[in-house]
DNA sequence: CTGAAAGCGCTAACAA
DNA sequence: TTGTTAGCGCTTTCAG
């Protein structure tokens, strides 16, 4: 049997409280009987039983979290949310959503672990039902607009990103200038919006071009195929795109770089997330960043908030995307 | 406040056991009983306390993961452990190593959830703390090898791997066959050794190349320019690499994408894991397949043997690999 | 088939 | 500063 706090009381020669104060850190006893029961402790390897301890204090001090483990983005999120909640003290409940074991299973397995708050990474399941779940528990939704009241949002201004990513290429010159697509993906639609808005005030709404794509490479070598195909030449195309994510355009920059597109007939990408993926030197992928940092300490806030009955007023935070430049845009060529 | 079994219990009329056997799907309640209790459940929208019902039956039901959450083959291992675990009644406790969440903090943290064991995926601790940690309580490590006792290891033939990648090459009709190797990670050194003696065997010796690598894109995209530098052309170089693994398999094929090495020129590669993503169309990458499902299970049948005090007598499985021939290997270009 | 009572390991009052 | 006591919500005997 493993060590249990009144072990550790016995061979320190004190009682259980004590040692329940030393090990929480609390004050309350002498520095000798703290170093005499930490010592205790020690050879025994005891570790408190975080079961017992929530049962008792009421709290769970956990946070749960649901990811889809297949999503590269979302492992940074997940890398922030990390960071972000060991400053508060609370710890992570993990819960991934696989091809096999679907959103509600995941949430249902931490309802059991009586988290205090829930951070859904972008989630897939119908307003209602997120509704449902906000009703009985605070719930953050991370990555994805929703319009649900009693729950929190914490979201990339999607638009915006999108706004960037088309200035960026108009400043290079560009004006055929397509966007791939996320389809239903969440903040597909917002940054479909923010392409054809920003496109307009450029006056370039004849050049409007949307290539359904979606999140994976997959979606994106095809988008690139579907773009290229039935194309007469460079002269009948864009010469920048803009794409959903990073991954799909992981995917894009593959096929273009397999069908040697360069020179005349080069064509600039951008994509989405700054992705670890984007970051690779032999990628160096120009894309929009989303502030993880930052959106993963509002979610922790928020949530903790929530938790605590103390909500933020405003209950969407939408946080500015960054334009990172790197080595997939360029002027167009001349042609 | 949620609601607790004696609430269920009051609203239902009966007493708390009855709730509780209910809950459980144990016998011993008649079918009218059931039925009120679920019924009083559902509208209460009770779920059962995790904690209190772990704290009491002493046994938690719980299996720890550590993993690497930006390792897409963590990915697909994690997706097995949960259906495998699901067949037992266990549930999953994840804990992630992130950039700055180490692999001492991710299992400190499932240690304190009472876990009945702990399945490491290629964990990059010492040999000697992996003992000391398996001297307290049931540990599996997953796709890794490791010589300690007391702990079952469940890993892949990693030498057979390259046996089958090296057969499949020389029957293509290549004889330079380079390896890009994973330095010190899970699985490198006996793929090396697989590699060396599969030369050998062919009586390819002369031909032993062995380019540093690493586990990701980018180490597969500076090995594969560090393989072409310094060649003067085509008849200077391997026609076929094998490489460390997927992901870095994918840094190698971009850099050989980009160059444009067609014809005369091309390389064949091969990856092993066979991860989602050598299977992306695009991508198609002939690779090493892991057996994920046997993996898994075999990881979760041991984890459980081991926390029931009947761990199999023998400690290491090792589970044979397969080829899959995808389309990155083709007979070497007549030069 | 059903209920009453004890206690898992811990924390939070309180008393000493 | 220290020890004592009473539960947290549940499962598990053991009686009825």
């Amino acid at each position: 049997m493993r060590p249990t706090l009144a072990d550790v009381a016995t061979r320190a020669g004190v009682s259980k409280s004590l040692v329940s104060l030393v090990m929480r850190d609390e004050p309350g006893a002498s520095p000798e009987t703290r170093r005499r029961v930490l010592e205790a402790a020690g050879e025994l390897g005891y570790h408190p039983d975080s079961r017992a301890r929530l049962l008792r204090s009421g709290r769970s001090r956990l946070l749960g979290v649901v990811f889809g483990i297949q999503h590269p983005f979302h492992a940074d999120l997940v890398t922030g949310l990390y960071t972000a909640a060991r400053e508060t003290g609370y710890e992570l409940a993990l819960s991934a959503v696989t091809a096999e074991r679907d959103e509600a299973a995941a949430i249902a397995s931490l309802l059991q672990d009586r988290c205090e708050a829930l951070i859904l990474l972008g989630p897939q399941s119908t307003a209602a039902s997120l509704g449902g779940l906000a009703a009985r528990m605070p719930v953050v939704v991370l990555a994805r607009s929703v319009r649900v009241t009693d729950l929190d949002v914490v979201r990339t201004d999607d638009a915006e990103g999108l706004r960037l990513a088309v200035d960026h290429l108009v400043a290079l010159g560009h004006s055929r200038i397509a966007l791939i697509d996320g389809g239903r993906a969440p903040g597909a639609a917002d940054r479909r919006r923010g392409y054809g808005a920003a496109m307009r005030r450029h006056g370039l709404t004849a050049h409007i071009e949307i290539v359904p794509g979606g999140l994976t490479e997959e979606d994106g070598a095809e988008a690139a195929r579907s773009l290229l195909l039935g194309t007469s030449g460079p002269d009948d195309r864009p010469t920048a795109v803009t794409v959903f994510n990073d991954r799909c355009a992981t995917g894009v920059l593959d096929v273009f770089n397999r069908l040697g597109l360069t020179g005349r007939e080069s064509i600039s990408v951008v994509g989405f997330d700054d992705s670890s993926l984007a970051r690779l030197a032999h990628v160096n992928l120009t894309t929009i960043a989303q502030n993880v940092p930052e959106m993963t300490r509002q979610a922790v806030d928020r949530a903790l908030a929530r938790a605590h009955g103390t909500p933020d007023p405003v209950r969407a935070a939408v946080i500015s995307p960054r334009l990172v430049i790197r080595g997939t845009t360029a002027p167009p060529p001349q042609r």
